[in-house]
RNA sequence: GCGCCCGUAGCUCAGCGGACUAGAGCAUCUGGCUUCGAACCAGAGGGUCGGGGGUUCAAGUCCCUCCGGGCGUACCA
């Protein structure tokens, strides 16, 4: 249960006791509200439920928060309690409980900001699903972060998460990806076939045209142009995959589980759900093809799911069956799905979608990140496959390191429209936040070093020695990663971890200013130990918190 | 044209409807290392929160409108 939980029910026991005894009037449902002051001198948290209440009481709020405060009970958490105009209600932590947090802490460790919000339920979590054509570019990190994050800040905060990659491995786009690896293979045979148009350019098909034909050998070559290509997409399309893997691998991304486009036609999944629209008259034929008759839900637009010329599914079309399978065949409780900006425009029709499958709406989330704007020294770097200008991931993990590239994508909320400077992004200094955090965290674990070298066991200490005001505020920075993980958890920000993370590693460092922790005064052991209690719950928080970052926690820099 | 998103300090960005001074990092200026890591700390300057209306006891936060920018608006994915 969150510190704030706990708040609550004590101002509902209170208020109810003053309802019920005639001290306070009745007055509607208001939701109680605990939040965080931003004056020290207002207590560690507050509610201005008197100032709600005010209207519907017919009193001053101020007398509402005075009547409501003398009867909040006792609690180990709270150490104060006050009323303060014009009608709050402010709690202060007690020091003999912050002081036990230490303890707390450090017995949870690698599982301490854990939550029970999600209560088990099922989650899937898809995100880049990037078109399996060639090397990822720099312009889907950004969503392969904020998948990933969001995805470990889900786990942590009770729910079953599954991450999954989904491979278009069908439709127009391989279609041309394998017309151009045929081109390129015979070409690294020696024969004289050209481009198809459209083509993909650049090098990735080139190379992977001639591994193929050095490893797995010229068969393909003497067969027709269909047979040869149904020999070499498989390995294409594994390699390919295999190196988009690996890619994500380096950013600290893993999924469990690629599912293949390919899978809802062979299946048949695709033509049932079609057949289940179709008797819902949710299926139209217009001009040769079949649509999804949108404009019955009230969208603008029919949408094309086979088309008129080769009878093929759209990306809507398989999509159809897709998000049919996510929900009734592995059932999951709740989908979200990571998406490019470039896609916004599927939002409205895929919620239209899910809802007609008879899915309630609210169990598909679209997070849509913006276009990332690359700038090199200030000057805009604008990619084109077309042109070749084109920055792979690996390109960019090369230069400025997945630590500093995914604290850069997170610690913006996805809707910005970041701008993301390489050239500052290398910067290995103090102008990256990135390694003001870290070095916090190799700070914290070279003087837990430094007490070892020395001999100090600190397995046992009083805790009650912690009462210099860093101390207590450092205490009071780490234990709020629970609260800040069923927070993301919640509203699916990620991006509030890096912020938590800044604060942290800043209280770290200002106690460390202020408190001595390893003394070579003997009359210091008693301090030290507690300090070293401290700074190691502190370095059990922040490592937790660049775990779920997805970012390293070095022990040195 | 229509739809979605964005506009907060010189720059890059947070800001969970509330309490005299709207925050952080970078940049600028001043000060601080003979004991645990100065990739640090202390302090200063810098903002009509794009403009204008409205709702409210209270608006950067909600509503309307205008301005500026990004993206989308395919029988492509």
């Amino acid at each position: 249960m969150q510190i704030t939980d706990t708040l609550a029910a004590l101002v509902a026991v209170a208020l109810e006791s003053a309802q019920s005894s005639g001290v306070l009037p009745a007055a509607g449902d208001v939701e109680i509200k605990i939040e965080r002051p931003k004056l020290a001198e207002h207590g560690d948290f507050s509610t201005s439920l008197p100032l709600a209440l005010a209207r519907s009481m017919r009193m001053p709020p101020l007398k509402i928060a005075e009547v409501i405060s003398s009867r909040i009970t006792r609690h180990d958490i709270v150490g104060k309690v006050e009323h303060a105009a014009p009608g709050f209600v402010n709690f202060t932590l007690s020091t003999e409980w912050l002081q036990s947090q230490v303890d707390e802490v450090r017995a949870a460790a690698e599982n301490f900001g854990s939550a029970t919000l999600g209560a088990g339920k099922r989650v899937q979590v898809e995100f880049v699903s990037v078109n399996p054509t060639g090397p990822l570019h720099v312009g889907h990190a950004r969503g392969a972060v904020i998948g990933s994050s969001l995805a470990n800040v889900l786990e942590a905060a009770g729910y079953d998460v599954q991450r999954e990659y989904y491979v278009n491995d069908s439709g127009n786009q391989m279609r041309v990806f394998y017309d151009t690896l045929y081109a390129r293979y015979m070409q690294a045979a020696g024969h004289d076939v050209a481009l198809p148009d459209p083509a993909y350019p650049g090098e990735y098909l080139q190379e992977l045209a001639s591994d193929l034909l050095k490893e797995l050998g010229g068969n393909a070559v003497s067969k027709d142009r269909s047979e040869a290509i149904a020999d070499l997409a498989p390995e294409a399309l594994k390699r390919t995959l295999e190196d988009i893997s690996r890619v994500l691998g380096l950013l600290g991304v893993k999924y469990d589980n690629w599912f293949y486009e390919g899978e809802l036609l062979t299946s048949g999944r695709f033509d049932r759900v079609l057949d289940l629209l179709e008797d819902s008259e949710l299926i139209v034929e217009r001009d040769g093809a079949k649509w999804f008759a949108a404009t019955k839900l009230g969208l603008e637009e029919d949408i094309v799911v086979i088309r008129s010329g080769d009878g093929g599914p759209t990306y809507f079309g398989t999509d159809i069956a897709y998000h049919h399978e996510k929900f009734f065949e592995r059932k999951f409780d709740r989908v979200i799905n990571v998406w490019g900006a470039d896609h916004h425009g599927h939002v409205s029709r895929l919620h239209a979608l899910v809802n007609a499958l008879g899915i309630d709406p609210d169990r598909l989330t679209i997070i849509i990140n913006q276009i990332v704007n690359f700038k090199n020294e200030g000057e805009s770097l604008k990619f084109s496959k077309r042109n070749n200008v084109m920055v792979t991931i690996e390109e960019l993990l090369e230069e400025v390191g997945s630590d500093a590239c995914r604290f850069i994508f997170l610690s913006r909320s996805p809707g910005s429209h970041m701008e993301f400077d390489l050239g500052l992004a290398k910067t290995q200094s103090s102008e990256n936040p990135v390694y003001y955090v870290q070095y916090a965290y190799a700070r914290m674990s070279s003087i837990l070093r430094t007490a070892e070298e020395r001999g100090i066991n600190y397995q046992s200490a009083d805790l009650s020695l912690l009462i210099h005001e860093q101390e207590l505020e450092l205490i009071r920075k780490l234990i709020e990663l629970p609260g800040v993980v069923e927070r993301a958890a919640e509203s699916l920000e990620p991006h509030h971890l890096p912020h938590f993370a800044m604060e942290l590693a800043r209280a770290l460092q200002k106690f460390y200013e202020a408190c001595r922790v390893v003394s070579s005064e003997p009359q210091d052991l008693e301090i030290s130990r507690a300090r070293l209690q401290l700074v190691d719950a502190a370095r059990v928080a922040l490592g937790r918190t660049l775990d779920l970052m997805g970012m390293s926690a070095p022990e040195r820099m």
